[in-house]
Formats: structure tokens, C-alpha cells, sequence
DNA sequence: AACATTTTTGCAACATAGTTTCAAATACAA
DNA sequence: TTGTATTTGAAACTATGTTGCAAAAATGTT
């Protein structure tokens, strides 16, 4: 666990090394990404903060993800969610390769951080950029 | 190529084999996706038929998914695009184990129906059901 | 070919998500 | 504390998803 305090030191370190303005909105989104250990819609996001405007709110996740604090769950869904980025991610250049999971029942969306995938062989010709790898099914606390 | 009777002939059986009414609707959209061979989003289609109500082509996709005729191709945009089925999908069943290509130049989306990709090792305690893979880069066309 | 039955279509109406513009509020650094 | 740049919230608009319903079309049967 984390203690209030905490969280608050968290977030701002967080918010300063990715360049972005300590304002009372993103703090307030940041900590539910902390808190919350799973991808996030923007639909779970309104439900876990005090009201916020929803344009606001997608245009703080927009800058977030810009900024390389949070980045998009593929999840096979068409609910759009973002994860916080793990580690060394940066303004316009994200390092990711783990893969993402989303359970049928509960419909949470988890980052599967230990997960890495193999490479696999791409087809002649292409130049591939980014790879996601997506499983759906039923997550350990649903079995 | 393919002759225009040919091309007829095809969307009959194709829709015959997988118990769909053969209405004029479905007869053209069908006939895009044998056209056209990439993932193809709900505008992506409206663009290559004579004017179809949004609704009814909304429906007739979905209908063609349950019917085991596409599938979803998952690519990581945001843009929900549809593929033909390559072989044996059946009425809610759906056996899909290839990869999908999205292009960022010419943003086609391809199924890479050669590239089956590896089992990885699936987390402890999860069931999983489905499976997708995604790259994204610069397709052969557009280097 | 005409009919009866079932499915499909097109329209209206509504829901939700994405996006731009602009002025007021806020954050930050000088 | 003050000036500047950024962020916020409201309005307005667009795109997409979804249901209900009556008219039209497809199919199987006389
Ligand atoms: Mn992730
Ligand atoms: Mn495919
Ligand atoms: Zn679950
Ligand atoms: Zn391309």
C-alpha cells in the first residue's frame, strides 16, 4: 500500500518528468492510474473522479499519452483504454512490449508486463514499426 | 482477375453457403470485400457502393460477422475495420490464427493470412480464448 | 404465378464518443 | 507580484453505434 502522502509525491514526480503542468485535473486522473492497477477507459476515469469536464478529461489523456506517461491497451474491444507506461517512455516515442489482456467477465484490461512475445517472422517487404499482441479470455480472479 | 459473372457467382455462393438471404445490399458489399482484398472500415465501403443506408450496411456487417463471412481485423487504430474470413468460420465460430498488417502511410489494413504466430506462454491462472496480433509500420507498397 | 411468412431495409430518434473554437481560469517563472 | 503561456470548461458540431417500427423484399408453398 501507499499512504496519501505518498500517491501525491508520486504524482507529481510523475506529472514533472514528463513536462506536463501540476494542475488539479491531472493530478487527480494521474491518481487514479496509480491507484487502479489496470487499463483505464475514459469511462472508468469519470466514474473514480470528482466530476470533471469530459472534454477536459480526454484532452488530459490525449497530453498524457503525448507525453509518454500513459499509452493505448489494445484489447481487441472497442473501448478505447490507456495503462500507464511502465518505465522509459518519452515525449512521442513509446517503448512497449508486453502484451495486454482482457477478461470477458469482468471486462478489465490488464498490461501483462512479464509477458514479452517472441518475434515472429514479419513479411518481406514490410517495415514494422510497432507490434501489439492482445489475449482475451478469463483472468485468475474470475475462474 | 475475375469476370463479373464470376464475381456474381461467388457473392451467391458465398452467401448461400452461409445462410444469408441474397439481397441487393449484400450482394454489393460482399462483392467490395472480394474486390478490394484488405480490412475494410464501414466509410472505407460506403465510398465503393452506390448510396446504402448507414443503418442497413451497419447491420448487414454484423450480420456477415455472426454468419462467420468476416471477421474483425484488429489493427490498433481506432477505425473498427472488417475482413473476409479466409476459409472454415462458421455461425459463431470463428477460427482465426493470423496476423494483421496496418500500413501508416496508406493506412490499409492487410490480413497477413501466411504469418501464424507463435503460443506464448499464457500467464498462470488465466484462461485465454482468443488470441490477435497486430503490426503496424510501412507496408511493401508504400516503402 | 400468386400467396403467406419471415427477413431485411430505410427512416426517425436517440445515445455516446471525438473534435474545434474561444474566453476565462490557472500555473509558472521572472 | 505580475506577465505570459497553458489549461480548462462551455458551446457547437461531427461521427458512430443502437433500437423500434412500418414498408419492402426474399423465400418457400400452393
Ligand atoms: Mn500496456
Ligand atoms: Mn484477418
Ligand atoms: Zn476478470
Ligand atoms: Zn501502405
Amino acid at each position: 500500500m501507499r499512504t496519501d502522502i505518498e500517491l501525491e509525491t508520486e504524482v507529481m514526480t510523475l506529472l514533472k518528468k514528463h513536462d506536463l503542468r501540476l494542475t488539479q485535473v491531472r493530478k487527480e486522473v494521474l491518481s487514479v492510474f496509480l491507484i487502479k492497477e489496470q487499463a483505464l477507459s475514459q469511462s472508468d476515469i469519470e466514474e473514480n473522479v470528482g466530476q470533471i469536464d469530459r472534454i477536459t478529461l480526454y484532452r488530459t489523456l490525449r497530453s498524457f499519452e503525448d507525453n509518454g506517461l500513459i499509452h493505448r491497451a489494445i484489447d481487441g474491444t472497442d473501448k478505447l483504454r490507456f495503462a500507464l507506461c511502465v518505465d522509459l517512455c518519452e515525449k512521442e516515442n513509446h517503448k512497449h512490449n508486453h502484451a495486454h489482456f482482457h477478461c470477458e467477465k469482468c471486462t478489465k484490461t490488464i498490461c501483462l508486463n512479464g509477458v514479452e512475445f517472441p518475434k515472429i517472422i514479419h513479411p518481406a517487404g514490410f517495415k514494422v514499426k510497432e507490434t501489439y499482441y492482445v489475449m482475451q479470455g478469463v483472468c485468475s480472479k474470475c475462474q
